[in-house]
DNA sequence: GTAATTTGACAATCGTGGTTGTCAATTTAA
DNA sequence: TTAAATTGACAACCACGATTGTCAAATTAC
């Protein structure tokens, strides 16, 4: 019985092809197929897109496209969750070993490194912000989820800024309201920007957004 | 020849018809098939809606649908359209009798009405942020006119409290930048707001949109 | 070398919805 | 009353794309 294990295994493994392994070839192809993903449904947008279309772009046939995805849904599914793991991981990098007193540059950082991810993919933008909202119910409601955790994010990170203030709190200040203002801001003008082919530098963009969150900020303590 | 000229307008004009005029009735189905448009494509969005659907929640048969519209697009077309126009008719009315240096509360006003049109229909605002972006690109670069026309205000509206700094302007300032910051703020917290069902009162979310613009405000200004 | 596996190209099937066409019932004009 | 216009219901046709199936060529294991 143990001898015959290895071969049972090497079967179920698959067959080496070209000197890579089966899982790494099927891995590699749903790879492909996510980068293609994101180049078409964030170009041409979710709904214009084909399967046909999606494959050739991905330089795979149809067959390979049934192997990783049931439909177009679990492939922009898979895309989204790619984007947003990607801008995740990127943002706990450079705000892990940061002050926590120093508020305005942890801002300026994290928006730094928004607007640069903005910029090398402005279809990954667009999936991010618009073509999430439009496939289905539970994509509308696991963009809204991403977008929450953003706004909780900036929510945790104003709360020392509203509890130093001397006078008590603004009146019918709603915190959370107020962090999805600021976070809308952020996309809108990397929208405009985007319009416009990204040619301001980045840290301009930059320090137009901190004017915003600088303006908030500065009303809120003193 | 004259005498003939009576039944032939008679005739163009078609029969009345319960006693509505030709042209009247064709007027008011073509009304009743864009409420139901900014209905359906409100809540089940462009792509899921299909003509059938359309006809049936305006208690209309397709024969009336094409008679008005060549296809889903041109209909939704006249749904978006409708949209803005009725809520710049809106804000017009409300800014015209305004006073000139009364920013703060100019601002406030627009920001009354904008909110309080999305209360009253949250479809209506779903085809007018979401939506219009997937249907086509001539629709795409028709909302960013649009969207364009609110931050042209907003920049004209910003123009005297810019030139009013005693030292000189802000290092790096993009007005157009920063306005479109400001249109996605109030957009964000609207959509927010809506999120929770608008049972906020308006004056409440207008008063944290305000907390935004006041503090921005006050950055160019001191 | 040979049989089995993997791949690529593409045909075949199938469902959905857009658009057009038909026909009977209702209403009007005379 | 009667013919024409209008309406409503719905069938018929058609195009498109998703998904599955077929077959030959390339590659591997032995």
């Amino acid at each position: 019985m143990n001898a015959k294990a290895p071969e049972q295994i090497a079967k179920a493994a698959g067959r080496r092809y070209r000197g890579v392994s089966n899982e790494t070839r099927k891995a590699e192809r749903r790879l492909k197929l996510i980068e293609a993903g994101i180049k078409v449904f964030g170009s041409t947008g979710y709904h214009a897109a084909t399967v046909k279309g999606l494959c050739q772009e991905a330089g795979l046939t149809e067959r390979y496209f049934y192997e990783s995805f049931s439909n177009a849904e679990a492939l922009f599914t898979a895309c989204y969750l790619h984007i947003t793991d990607t801008l995740r991981e990127k943002l706990q990098k450079v705000l892990l070993g940061m002050e926590d007193d120093n508020l305005e540059q942890a801002t300026r950082t994290g928006l730094t490194v928004f607007f640069s991810q903005f910029k090398e993919s402005p279809q990954a933008a667009r999936i991010l912000l618009v073509e999430v909202l439009t496939v289905n119910r539970h994509l509308e409601e696991l963009s809204l989820k991403t977008l929450y955790s953003f706004v909780e994010m900036l929510e945790t990170l104003a709360k020392p800024l509203i509890e130093q203030r001397k006078d008590g709190a603004v009146k019918g200040l709603d915190s959370t309201l107020l962090a999805s203002g600021l976070v809308g801001s952020v996309l809108y003008m990397a929208a405009r920007w985007s319009m416009d082919g990204c040619r301001k530098p980045v840290e301009d963009v930059v320090e137009n957004a901190m004017l915003i969150f600088r303006g908030v900020g500065m009303l809120l303590t003193e």
